[in-house]
DNA sequence: CTTGTAATTATTCATATGAATAAATAACCT
DNA sequence: AGGTTATTTATTCATATGAATAATTACAAG
């Protein structure tokens, strides 16, 4: 029906649709989806532009899966991250919460420039208000955002769970912006960030939301 | 010098510059800056494209103007805000200091469509890595954002000021976020946000992100 | 009123861009 | 080998778009 199929046997083979779904993301994270465009993505894939419309229909159809592709990645590691959590204990801390649910899109970032660029897209997409964006955020996220939630009402009983889904927004917030904006960060401390280690700003974030997260009413 | 000058009688005229801008403000906001285009803003704005171009100059332009009239309104709350607090009493509480950061754009934002169409773009801006997004982004905030921080940094002498302003910008990407997507903050509460009161939202962002103001090192 | 300048529109230009089509090449099966 | 399907490229299409230029209108001063 259509789809190429070469990863089932043994020879490498450069799989140009990856190489296409690697660079678009590149280019949508550098450039949004409005203003990215094909050209540019197949140049720098160093395909054919038609080559993109054969494997992926449109360019929003390209998005979506670019989008699709890393998202269920990281929302799976969410899944087992708070599987884990829940494994060795009934009532895990806040803190460990909020740290499973960051941790996955932290690594992303700093695993690798593609991964970086994900972070990027992902900020860019949460910013655009078309219905289309709305979908796919729901249908890559939501679940595990939701199940957080019902994991946090858990361990904070005293806290109604309509003020933690609230919460949890602005925890969202918070860290998608961090993450896609770390430079800008640098120039509010006047310079002084670095004294900051990666990984001690992670903590800080985790220690920020976990105070937000349990703030009396 | 070519620079039409309207205000200053009496007579009304619907005077077209500030149209243009006013609906350039609303395209920017729903296609962000590259996916808005010149023809519809002119057309929504019932003016010949060349007049955009006649007041001021690029697309670019443009935006930027869009961007530094209400930045700059904005801006200027806040300072007038702190300054108030400030007279009131050396030291007021973290609450009082973060509400009088977000009321003016929570109050723009419901003012007016226009007003929160600029909290769109606002957010769009802040996911744009392009150097020129950032430039502006200081050009209109810093100053402010910097007199906050230095403010918290004198009730909170527990905390160091580079984890003060971290923790700023934590808060920067919380509200920008909440603000600009409270339809989505909808979808994770299942439709039981109806029970929140907008202003009550406002008081939840801001118990929420003063706790993590305030959070112990 | 007429002349100069500011404001506004109509039209044109050049190019960028997503999509489409057709042709060519490679892989696979029998 | 021969035929069929999958992959890839070259080329064309149609249109969107920012910018530019020229023409027209409004308006103020003398």
């Amino acid at each position: 029906m259509g789809r190429p199929s070469r990863n089932d046997g043994a020879g490498a083979g450069p799989d140009l649709r990856d190489g296409i779904l690697d660079h678009a993301e590149l280019v949508f994270a550098e450039a949004g989806f409005a203003g990215a465009n094909l050209r540019e993505i197949a140049a720098r894939a160093g395909v054919n532009q038609g080559l993109i419309r054969y494997y992926f229909g449109s360019k929003a159809d390209l998005f979506d899966e670019c989008f699709r592709r890393r998202g269920g990645v990281l929302a799976g590691h969410r899944h087992v991250n708070l599987d884990r959590l829940l494994e060795m204990s009934d009532a895990p801390s806040v803190e460990d919460i909020v740290y499973a649910y960051l941790k996955p899109q932290w690594d992303m970032k700093y695993s690798s420039p593609n991964g970086a660029a994900f972070v990027a897209m992902q900020a860019r997409l949460h910013a655009e208000p078309e219905e289309h964006a709305l979908r796919l955020r729901r249908e890559v996220y939501d679940a595990s955002v939701k199940r957080y939630i019902a994991t946090l009402a858990l361990v904070l009983p005293q806290i109604p769970k309509d003020i933690i889904s609230v919460r949890m927004a602005f925890l969202v917030g918070a860290y998608l912006f961090m993450l896609n904006d770390l430079g800008r960060i640098g120039d509010l401390t006047e310079g002084h960030l670095t004294s900051f280690g990666k990984d001690e700003m992670l903590d800080q974030l985790v220690r920020f939301l976990s105070a937000g997260l349990r703030a009396p009413l």
